[in-house]
DNA sequence: TTATTAAATGAAATCGATTACACCCAACCA
DNA sequence: TGGTTGGGTGTAATCGATTTCATTTAATAA
């Protein structure tokens, strides 16, 4: 039952722990017949081995944690399937952390890796800041970073180049006409936020047009961010005709904005968000926006980061930069 | 630094394990002045814990797991989250599994029961059988169910009355002038999915409508599932002007059938689904649909669970039948 | 001052596995 | 026949904490 333990294993089968614990470990060096009569005994008695001490023991869990920010967000959860899968077939488990957008949760989970519930951890566009990350690194922590990257030899990372990204999409919208292009940005201290206005501005730079300051608000990554962002963009009365939302909610906020003040999407307002939530398809018109490899991303780090904490051979490619793909449908079409 | 365990604080602060042990476990029964030594001496080392000794012998780990289907899917991430803040409001952690709809992964996410990684289990809308469950709660393990019900002492419960609920959607379909109303069944092994076809066939009896089986067919709670039940549906040439899907998924793929085959929803096919995913509200025309507690059946489940992990004192109550709340929207009104 | 009691502390057992090391014994070789 | 060899097995140390129990120290009462 519940409470078996190797030792009433060993008495039933007459043997010692030693050799249950072989026969446990598929250990080469126990004869046929002691094997069966072990095997017998822990079928009988329904053991299963304490993963606590077996941990202790060996000194690891072949554990990974995973902390997101939001797990209600899909761009988490695809990401914690690909790195689920590839865990898995690694012989490791995940745990799912969600740290509900609060950076001090995030240090909460943090603290599994420092007490030895995890083997390692892989932090999905993280509150911390760089210094912090960087400080477990360097106390001998395992860390991977999705979504973002930091400049460090323990470190594997794999993310978007969001300043392309972002060039991409006002690219698009000037190829359409647009010449006043505002910019909802996320967080202000998100790194992604930040370059996906460093490729904004590049852009217009490129094609040679002015970069009005005014045309920047911020919108928190929310629905409702982007909705007030585009409220007061109105409000400022100055003219544009289209909007990049740093992401999929807050365009959808845009959506909501325009509805209310019987602005047409796309006819008099352009609309890009970033993330192909599966809503944009559903939305009427149906919105442009940018797709990451979020599966592939989970994936590659996973994989990374085991090998790394297996031979800690760390192999000098630690950074994984994937590419985003425009998905360009009616919200910021010109008829 | 990473490695340095208690009998360092111990010979660092000039005092016996035991004593550290004590500062930290916040025992009455240590000095002031001791204890501040080895505060100075913890945190001069950058002392933290193992929780793998501590759990060992303290035979808790104050985890509980949670396994849910899928979590992309919106319905079960806010679950998580009624659990989640319960549980660290308890001094619980959540280890999150994700089933990705395979019975055996299921069993795999187990076996962290078994194995003592976790202290109790909460099941979301298990594949496991009612047999299968019953018997881990009668070999000791500590088990919850969401969105089911067993009648068994030790495991409790929160769900919807599926029944009252499929009810009311028929009632209200059939208020609206509908006489022949089709159904799109889940999982045809769905506890849910037969609670809510039970419903709808109560609801027609008691309106005095016939039961026509042709009228049922089966989605597999996705949307592809829904959309070709819906194709099938009207390949067999029957008449009907209403569909209920027993969730919001199948509904979606019976608004993607409809625009294919040109019918208006609701004007020529009333639509209703359930779980207000919130896709619902974006979709043209809105859906109908049922809304269900889902946090509030996550609080209330992890703390019932909880509760009884601590003092097993089972009180009585152990079912939580909450209610649902039929949301009236676009598709299912006639004008 | 001494007896009594309570508060602080430490030594060692314990949680349940893995594994280094020692040992036994049968098979093989010289 | 005696000495190697090595496969199979057991004993005991170990992982890093908590906790029981015994002991020392300090505080109080007599």
């Amino acid at each position: 039952m519940k409470d078996s333990k190797i030792i009433d294993v060993a008495r039933r089968a007459n043997v010692s722990v030693a050799t249950v614990s072989r026969v446990l470990n598929a250990s080469h060096l126990v004869s046929p017949k002691t094997k069966e009569k072990v095997l017998k005994a822990i079928e009988e008695m329904n053991y299963t081995p304490n993963a606590l001490a077996k941990n202790l023991r060996s000194r690891k869990t072949m554990t990974l944690g995973v902390v997101v920010s939001d797990i209600l967000v899909a761009y988490y959860a695809e990401i914690i399937k690909g790195i689920e899968n590839t865990a898995n077939s690694l012989q490791y488990k995940i745990l799912i952390c969600d740290a509900q957008n609060q950076k001090e949760k995030e240090q909460e989970y943090m603290s599994l890796l420092m007490n030895r519930t995890v083997d390692g951890m892989i932090l999905v566009t993280p509150k911390l800041s760089n210094k912090e990350i960087a400080a477990y690194a360097d106390n001998g922590y395992t860390i991977g970073l999705i979504g973002r990257f930091i400049d460090h030899p323990n470190i594997p990372c794999a993310y978007t180049d969001n300043v392309k990204m972002a060039k991409e999409v006002v690219n698009h919208l000037i190829g359409q006409g647009h010449e006043k292009i505002a910019f909802l940005s996320g967080y202000a201290d998100a790194i992604d936020s930040y370059e996906r206005l460093e490729g904004y501005m590049k852009a217009l730079r490129d094609a040679g047009m002015p970069f009005i300051p005014d045309l920047i608000e911020n919108g928190n990554f929310n629905e409702e961010g982007g909705y007030a962002a585009f409220k007061r963009l109105k409000e400022k009365n100055i003219d544009f005709t289209a909007v990049f939302a740093a992401n999929d909610e807050m365009a959808l906020g845009v959506y909501k904005a325009c509805r209310e003040l019987s602005i047409e999407i796309p006819r008099q307002m352009a609309v890009v968000g970033v993330d192909n939530n599966r809503i944009t398809k559903y939305v009427t018109p149906k919105m442009s926006t940018v797709e990451q490899p979020k599966y592939t991303m989970g994936a590659l780090l996973a994989e990374k980061l085991i090998d790394q904490m297996n031979d800690n051979a760390f192999s000098d490619k630690r950074a994984f930069k994937v590419d985003s793909k425009l998905l360009i449908r009616e919200s910021s079409l010109s008829s």
